[in-house]
DNA sequence: GTTAGCACTCGTTCAAATAGAGTGCTAACA
DNA sequence: TGTTAGCACTCTATTTGAACGAGTGCTAAC
């Protein structure tokens, strides 16, 4: 056995303890719970190494000690199972949940964030998906009143968007529907960030209160696609965080709860993962955000027609299941993606 | 000054000074704060008889005395100033918020919740206006995909409610006008909940595909209605909870912000208000929910045409706040009724 | 390189002591 | 008869100190 070895057998099995237990590890307790075939003393040796390595920290001279975020970030690339699979049950249990009734984006959206929050036992954030806001495929403008009428977006991907539009002006069913051919005339040549410049001029074939309503709903059509930029996120299981002695301090739980209540803050957390990579893991102190140094936060992409179109994760303490944790997203997340996949191939 | 008289007086001064402060309340404490006239000796006798009288209870021997629950009754029923106007500047900044942009129910919705928990710093509930169920004036079929359809309902108030629905078989625009007609024309004639079971027999004028899309609507139009029945119950702020010393033991937070997550819990508190009553004020144990008997729950219905649509209010520790809550909740729910009715006047 | 042993450190637990706030009761007072 | 002052008593919260336990660091021996 190499000696290197033999000290990252033992970090690992500090690491694994100290994710269930939460207490400082021991030299006497570590040879006591596992096989090392070495003493106390020696093993006390090894994690004095390991500390100097800054793997491990002492949180006070007497006590055992605890994995640094260096020790976690080695644990998750090259320790940790990585391809752990849920068992079947589980995993049908989860499929189930997504099925073909389920063609409302909200529902789905609303199911992923609990199964996730439940299964995992930390809070679950998750993007709303993300649409290509250049080219629409379809505009439906519904006539409901004559000064309330209903947009429907339908997105080159399938994704249907729909909004309320109260009119100052009284409109007429047959006049929608000029707007409507307008508005259809007018994305099918340029992208929609650009159709509110360009309609200063009166469009020909409109009447002027036509054009008048026409020019009230470009606005809220660039807002839908302004708003879709900026992802809207949500979460989820707030409050599991109370489940965890590092936060049995309520002041700590409490910065924790309204950090992830903050759309702002989620954004930035979605923000930060790389796009390179299908599942992100972001430990400790490598978090940018003051709120969440001492957590860690696992993110998974889901996909619509093979891109990208939005992110699910957990938050939780840095002292996190990892393994179990990122088998659970990333099956969420592909479970999540088949679904919209199916809902909206044609 | 009738001796009764003064009794209560002591009783309104613990009450508002427990509100305060959380702390039991001595009569030296009281003696030096206010200005009875009398020593706290007699005070103390004072105390000893309200106890008797079962508005004032002892933690334990040596401490000082807490308000019962039947005190916060009376005090909410005789004591508090039930008229309080917040002031000006608060009343507008509210008022603004709900301006003429604010059309989406879902936004006021958002808007109110955040409001009420921010502005009383307790848990924030509401209710989505329920609709009548029976009669709607009007349902839109639209086309999206060849196999997509949205379902658009106006209610007799003029509520908007409007889902997709994935058809098994492929429509054409045209059938969907059929289905549409064929549609507007049954509503017309019987109430919703009835719609299901006539709808045996082939309608005359729809071909046989027609048919079978509109009994796929059928079922869909139903389960809009009987969720609309179960009243859509919303929450905002749990976290709140843990700025009060009752909730800092992590057990009685978790369990508190757990049952108020539940939607069916939420929804019992709604149903059980006193439907005579536009504001309710349930107190501590007059909570039939265990997990609520430490809590004060206070209220309000907003309208739409002059009727009940809905409830908003809220819910935190029996050491309540009372009347700046009520009259939060109640400019809340006035702000809000007048911000529909204008949304939905004809 | 490994082990055993010992001194030392520091947090935790437990019990006892103490301080503080408040009550109950009684006797005196107006 | 209502009010007041005073004192003994009660109970909690805080403080203090001792004992304990888990763990480390270091050294010497194997």
């Amino acid at each position: 056995m190499k000696p290197e070895e033999r000290k990252f057998r033992i970090l690992n099995a500090i690491i694994t303890d100290y994710i269930k237990t939460a207490e400082p590890i021991g030299s006497r307790s570590l040879e006591k719970k596992h096989d090392f075939g070495i003493s106390s003393a020696t093993i006390k040796n090894e994690m004095s190494d390991l500390e100097d390595m800054g793997f491990l920290v002492q949180p006070h001279t007497s006590a055992g000690r605890i994995p640094s975020n260096k020790a976690y970030r080695l644990y998750v690339d090259k320790f940790m199972a990585k391809n752990k699979k849920l068992d079947k049950t589980t995993r049908e249990a989860v499929k189930s949940v997504y099925d073909e009734y389920m063609i409302e984006l909200n529902n789905a959206m609303e199911s992923t964030l609990n199964i996730l929050s439940k299964m995992t036992n930390y809070t679950a954030l998750m993007t709303a998906p993300r649409f290509s806001t250049l080219y629409l495929k379809d505009i439906k403008v519904v006539y409901i009143d004559e000064d309330r009428i209903m947009l429907i977006i339908v997105t080159k991907e399938g994704l249907i968007k729909n909004v309320q539009v109260k009119l100052s002006t009284l409109v007429k069913m047959e006049e929608l529907e000029h707007v409507n051919n307008a508005l259809l005339e007018l994305i099918r040549d340029i992208p929609l960030s650009e159709l509110a410049i360009r309609l200063n001029d009166t469009i020909e074939g409109l009447s002027e209160n036509e054009h008048e309503i026409l020019m009230q709903i470009i606005p809220v059509l660039k807002d839908l696609v302004e708003n879709s930029n900026s992802q809207n996120v949500y979460s989820k299981g707030e409050s599991r965080i109370l489940d965890y002695p590092e936060f049995k301090e309520i002041d700590r739980a409490k910065d924790f709860i309204d950090a992830v209540n903050r759309k702002d803050i989620l954004q930035a957390i979605v923000k930060n993962d790389d796009d390179r990579k299908d599942l992100n893991i972001t430990i400790g102190n490598e978090n940018v955000l003051e709120a969440f140094r001492e957590c860690s936060i696992i993110t998974a992409s889901y996909k619509l027609k093979g891109k990208r179109v939005g992110t699910i994760g957990v938050i939780g303490p840095t002292r996190m299941d990892y393994e179990r944790t990122v088998a659970t997203v990333d099956m969420l997340s592909q479970t999540l993606t088949e679904h919209i996949e199916k809902l909206f191939r044609k």
